[in-house]
DNA sequence: CTGAAAGCGCTTACAG
DNA sequence: CTGAAAGCGCTTACAG
């Protein structure tokens, strides 16, 4: 493998200085046309690569933005972080600012902070989702000085962007049209209680059903399963309203091995794939992620710019199908 | 937000030069028990982040492994970008060599070749996985001197690694079992023909049955209902074996609709999540992606280090539901 | 329109 | 055990 070319290969052999030979590269229009055509020529006869971290080590425009995904890849069946992963690129790819990825879990987030982080990475603003507020990334969000917009997670402090649904809302108005449509007595499985959407949910079905029969089962079919399978008197339950969609597919199995799927409503949330193939398929509250990225982009630009900070609802979607018929 | 500190700072502050706090901070042993402590303390105090950019130019040490993944957000319903790359970061973690992420579509690939991009990051290895024969990079593979090895994907040329399944055997596999539990008539419904593995699972059907009815669906759930939809005297069918379980869960969707679901055998491949929640659940072919993963990253380092290219086979797993008794 | 030179913030022989 | 200095490969005022 040949050595690579700098930028003064090119300078020399093209008869020209560097300074003359970032002009071109970098499309400055002050360079007469015959040498711009000799460095072009020459810096494709060698194969020449800018350096990157050259580039930004010498450049003062410094556009970058990181996405910071935790715990990527704990749940089979449940791809946000595929499709936040995939939104920010794209969105980000019509800016002037670079894509920084970079995906944590708990041990990288006590062995780096946000702040060295952005420090060593100089980072112009974050996107992040997946915190829970047992996390330390989510407790330094707030004293973190550097532009972020949380996705699909609220942090109480002001100087954190977001975009989520109206989760609360959301909720609230599934047990309301789950009491509606005549269920008396509904349980609400929740997934836990260190997830900020998690509590919003189940402040919304409080606002709705004064004292409402809740359990947790961390986000887990299988914990829903087992939950709903040992229940007592389930016979007195007319529905059941599930924190996620994969918590309500266990809840479905469970319903089903002891023979009153019929009888017992579900709902779910999120709108997995999963959620309109199984049987029966899945009512649930959907979650429109595309536009997610899309506007956590487009605010967390502005927020950088103009240091303006918006904590944004994207509209959410009642998906009715067979297991409820709202 | 204070100006960032440098290693200067951190020097002045401390007493000493740049050198011994590069030192200190890279775990020397040769510097003094009191040095140190002040060095660090002062690092500390300092809120100093080492700049990532300047490290990189100025080291010797440019030990990076980039993934690139192609067409990372067109399928819902399939994980198999999201799982190679948390499986890659994290068995990446436990090694010296950094992590650098690259996700490309057909534009990015006209736009910067792969040399460029290796070039211009200092990449030592390469692993890749989502092209197909019609993607620029597919073709540039075969000329890049840069260690490389592809996940489920093969390349011809020698000089490129690879981790995936023996495509060919398991789609022989299953042909031999359908044909042994008593169909006859098999259609093959397979993807496309540019992408490698595609094709070598048609040679594994057609290495057992002489002269298979065979259909393209181009890997689309609609595309493969569409097919059985209104394939003509469909009750000649014994099995229908397709080339994913996207397909096949769209064959199935069609059987259902026609009402001969009961009738005929149904074989899919990749063992997605789905497939085991539909109804009838889904017999398929099972890929550990991974242990691809941790595979792909172990070759490759072997590559970088030795110069050893292998093509590796991993254990494929055949997995009987209802659709197939096999 | 083009070039000389300083500077970005580190690491790394080398000297002592 | 510690420091002075060169060097990594660019960009960017500035001068002409």
């Amino acid at each position: 493998m040949m050595k690579k070319s700098t930028i003064l290969d090119v300078a020399k052999r093209a008869g020209v200085s560097s300074s003359t030979v970032s002009h071109v590269l970098n499309h400055y229009d002050d360079i007469g046309e015959e040498t711009k055509k000799k460095v072009l020529a020459v810096a494709k006869e060698l194969d020449y690569a800018p350096n990157y971290a050259a580039k930004r080590l010498s450049s003062k425009n410094k556009k970058q933005i990181a996405l910071i995904l935790n715990e990527i890849n704990v749940t089979r069946g449940v791809a946000m972080p595929l499709e936040i992963l995939g939104g920010v690129i794209e969105a980000l790819d019509k800016t002037e600012y670079e894509f920084v990825f970079y995906a944590v879990n708990g041990r990288k987030q006590k062995m780096k902070s946000l702040k060295q982080f952005c420090g060593e990475r100089d980072i112009s603003g974050l996107i992040i989702q997946g915190l829970t507020t047992e996390d330390p990334y989510y407790h330094e969000l707030k004293r973190l000085d550097v532009p972020t917009v949380a996705i699909d997670m609220t942090v109480k402090n002001g100087s954190v962007g977001s975009v989520s649904i109206d989760n609360q809302a959301a909720a609230a108005e599934v047990a309301r049209r789950l009491l509606a449509s005549g269920n008396k007595k509904i349980l609400f499985i929740n997934g836990s209680n260190n997830a900020a959407v998690a509590m919003e949910r189940e402040a919304g079905v409080r606002s709705v059903i004064a004292h409402p029969l809740i359990s947790y089962a961390n986000f887990s079919e299988e914990m829903a399963f087992q939950i709903v399978e040992q229940m007592e008197r389930i016979e007195e339950i007319d529905a059941i309203f599930a924190a996620s969609d994969l918590m309500a597919i266990g809840v479905i199995k469970a319903l089903k091995k002891r023979n009153v799927a019929k009888k017992i409503d579900v709902v779910g949330f999120d709108d997995i794939t999963l959620a309109s193939y199984i049987t029966p398929s899945l009512t649930t509250v959907r979650q429109n992620i595309p536009e997610f990225t899309k506007v956590a982009v487009a605010d967390l630009i502005q927020q950088i710019e103009t240091g303006k900070v918006v904590q944004k609802y994207i509209p959410y979607e009642i998906i009715v199908r067979d297991s409820a018929r709202l």
